[in-house]
DNA sequence: TATTGTTATACTCTATAACTATA
DNA sequence: TATAGTTATAGAGTATAACAATA
């Protein structure tokens, strides 16, 4: 008896889905790659008990290299709306990990800075971001994340202006 | 008269930002690219007076060459939680391009498919989307579009068994 | 008048937990 | 009991429109 070695269609139905022309696409494989290496990111920091997306990690290295920066110019670098931005700055303010200094020159604008503790985080940030990316690009050799790097920024110049 | 030529620090202020360490990061040029190419996406559709997310075309596709499919089945291949494609089938259906119909072997699931009015409009994405490849792959050779390819499914394998 | 940051609002994507119908 | 689909709910990310303070 038994059901037959090719597999019955019990409930879970673990048959191998057809996905058309999806993998021939440049989107579809970016999109798939990148939801990986996020969740590695999101590993990594999890199980260091650190709490940080990567859209968090980006800017918090944009204000620590930039000083000064205000928020419409940072939300104009991560290319969201100026609204967006408040409740994320909200948070990471509320964290200690950023501070909304008043501008000397302007009383409109907010100059962006990490405090100390920021700055101390955005370290040990660092270090996990480094064992993260060693992580992701282990199926790679040097010369492929190069390369790899490269095309990506070639796509990224050209689909930008289209 | 006029400003010094290499620009004073108007309200706007366009120089560059120090992007520090973020260049050399997989996670951040694969988003980065990804964000050009989804918006070339949205663009071409826009154009085209259709209104479909990257996400929707990859469901259509999956759910075209799987006909039948559960949507249990359907959510763990998108990689998203079964509840979370309630609300995604719903639009669809309201719009007409896909069915939840009775499976005749198990009462609690729903075998999905294409309407023939969601393979047309399948068909119509399909054009839309070659048109939109060959332009985000424009700064590419075709040896280098086949590499870039290869290495992100390589970077998915690697970063998915972690 | 124009710009900056903010709020109010809305929509999408995402998940978890609990419900219902079926198995 | 277990599974499929659904609902209720909540959080994050996104945007637009309008407002107060400042330029």
């Amino acid at each position: 008896m038994g059901r037959p070695p090719d597999r019955g269609s019990d409930s879970a139905d673990r048959r191998r889905l057809d996905h058309g022309l999806l993998p021939s696409l440049l989107g579809y494989v970016l999109q798939r790659a990148q939801t990986s290496v996020f969740a590695d990111f999101s590993a990594t920091f999890a199980r260091a008990g650190e709490a940080v997306t990567p859209g968090e990690f980006g800017l918090l290295v944009l204000v620590d290299r930039n000083a000064g920066i205000s928020q419409t110019r940072l939300a104009g670098a991560l290319g969201i709306d100026r609204s967006t931005l408040v409740p994320i700055l909200d948070r990471l303010q509320d964290r200690g990990l950023l501070a909304r200094n008043r501008s000397p020159t302007d009383g409109r604008t907010h100059a962006l800075a990490l405090t100390a503790a920021g700055r101390k985080a955005l370290a040990r940030f660092s270090r996990l971001v480094r064992g993260h990316e060693k992580r992701v690009a282990s199926g790679l050799s040097a010369d492929e994340t190069r390369t790899l790097i490269a095309l990506l920024d070639k796509v990224h110049r050209a689909a930008r202006s289209l």
